[in-house]
DNA sequence: CTGTTAGCGCTTTCAT
DNA sequence: ATGAAAGCGCTAACAG
């Protein structure tokens, strides 16, 4: 008889405690074809269906997810792993997984890992929850020999895995990245064309691999203008504000200073152009500065800011795009994309005033 | 004998396959110590302890949270709704939730609900999930009664919420805001002061409780500085940089246009300085400028921005603070605390050119 | 079209 | 200090 089931007494606080034995004894049915009818598998009479809807009605069931998970091995849960969720840039890129994640029907939890310490707990931690899948941004520290090993690894156990504009950590990694090296020498042919020859780079840290692609362009657009890259021209930033104003200083302390900088991104750009103008320079008049991200603001700051655009947030749904597919089936093939950049001309840079 | 358990062949691939019963057969221990060991329950000798570190070191093993939670009914997952990620404001809520929550070995779930119907929908999937608590943000059509109802039902049934800025939707739900209505009070006075008569305001869509306290703060500074708040000087705008551009437009066309504006955000002031500019206005020349949020660029911009300060980031720690606490005391009693806002006077202010 | 019955992997009394 | 066994709520063969 159902009459004889698990304990129908005693309805805990946190949930409402109703589970399908007790909408399959109101309804006068098996637990199996409640099952059946929530989620769509197999066949159930309109007559089963129709009490099926009343009973869960009345009894207000919400299907537990975690039981549910348990059995079908499957969470529905996709991480993306960010450093800071504060950067414009990992915003868009958040919310283009989101969109997509969550079209299909799966949950994504959005982490900050600042370093590689951080990143291998939080994936462990995540891995436990029994995620599908994950998406990892770069890292500081990204190249540590032990996160890449014990990343690897758990690509090796199966976990479904997107590296986005990061080193994929695996043959089975899928990877999705923008041209960064494309858009840095973009970036800086526009400001050689524009007759700048003293042209600096402010970047991020060269223990990430972030800024190894658009120093990578950097110099190639140099390379390609015929004019030197003095290593003095090179500066290593945080991507903040703050670390724009500062290298800024430095660089105009040089008895030949830059007429041109070029930035690792917006944020750095901004504050590249607060130092420069505190200093009483004007832009694009005595200098003239590139970011690099085109976040929403940079088109409305006067001057508008010259960068370069990456399509961030297409970025974030192509990654959730490729981990759906990756977990749907584990051994497609290989998938790698790189989106293009495009250098959005504005009023930051010109021709220098004086000798170039 | 422990040889006769549940099938050890078999390993999947998504997951390892390891479960407590292959560590407690290879330690030589029953499951139950090896539970014991793993979340620090009860006692468990020193050579057992032993003996199971070396099995799970050795089996690579890793915990099933899904089953864990599955039998203790914590989910250790709790989740924050936000219109848009992509809104410095808001991410920076988010980055305050996920420091305390991820300190607390609680993984936060950041989900975009831009209307109440989504709202909805993702509250359900959430609680499916079995979410331990919920964090809410103002939506479009947070008023919408069938959803205030859900809600409270939902606190009802026990679910932990904390409503951010946002009106509560049940006696049970905690409460954290800054108090917009000071902080416009605070924008308006200081223009006042500064001896502008024609103060305009561009707000949000009053639907959303969002606006409403600002809205509130502008009309008491104004009636406070004896001035008229002609309903003309009032708009309605998304929150962004275009539609701050847009209502500038509109402001300016007046017979008697603004010698000031207050904007619902800062995103919107620089849409807004953006239009002036762009019409040969000078800011603050000839028309005022003030911002709400204080986001990291609004220092940086040229002109840097008067703003009234939110502590964002604080917001968010107080919110998942207080889930914390009411997931770990459900029938503490009901807590509500509102944040101060701060005036920070930068360059977008001044004194009013002509006759103000 | 529907019911029975094993588990999924872990926690947790209750004994020992 | 440790073991045995009963669930947690749901899905998925496997019979009818």
């Amino acid at each position: 008889m159902i009459g004889d089931m698990k304990q129908v007494t005693s309805f805990g606080e946190p949930t409402s405690g109703v589970t399908i034995y007790h909408v399959a004894e109101r309804a006068g049915v098996s637990v199996a074809t409640v099952s059946r009818m929530i989620n769509g598998s197999g066949y159930v009479g309109a007559h089963s269906r129709e009490r099926i809807q009343a009973a869960m009605d009345a009894l207000r069931f919400e299907p537990n997810g975690l039981a549910r998970s348990l059995t079908t091995k499957q969470s529905e849960l996709v991480a993306l792993l960010l450093t800071d969720i504060t950067n414009p840039f990992s915003a868009q890129i958040a919310r283009g997984v989101q969109d997509v994640a969550q079209a299909a029907g799966y949950i994504p939890i959005i982490c900050s890992a600042d370093d590689a310490a951080v990143e291998l707990k939080t994936v462990r931690t995540l891995r436990h929850k029994r995620v599908d899948g994950i998406m990892l941004t770069p890292t500081e520290g990204e190249r540590n020999a032990e996160n890449e090993l014990v990343l690897h690894e758990f690509c090796d156990r199966g976990l479904a895995m997107v590296c986005i504009g990061r080193r994929p950590v695996h043959p089975h990694a899928d990877e999705v990245s923008t041209d960064t090296f494309g858009g840095a020498r973009l970036a800086v042919t526009h400001l050689a064309a524009l007759g700048h020859r003293r042209i600096a780079f402010i970047g991020g840290r060269f223990s990430r691999g972030i800024a190894m692609g658009r120093l990578g362009g950097y110099r190639q657009g140099l390379d390609e203008a015929g004019l030197p890259a003095p290593v003095q021209m090179v500066r290593e930033g945080d991507l903040d504000e703050e670390s724009g104003q500062r290298e800024t200083w430095a660089l105009l302390a040089l008895p030949q200073p830059p007429t041109a900088i070029f930035c690792v991104n917006d944020r750095t750009a901004f504050g590249v152009i607060a130092a420069v103008t505190a200093q009483g320079l004007r832009v694009p008049h005595d200098i003239s500065i590139v970011g690099f991200d085109d976040i929403p603001l940079a088109g409305l700051v006067a001057p508008a800011l010259t960068t370069v655009r990456q399509p961030a947030q297409e970025l974030g749904r192509l990654a959730a795009t490729f981990l759906l597919e990756r977990i749907a089936h584990p051994d497609a093939p290989h998938q790698r994309s790189v989106l293009p950049c495009e250098l959005v001309a504005r009023q930051s840079s010109g021709p220098p005033s004086a000798g170039g």
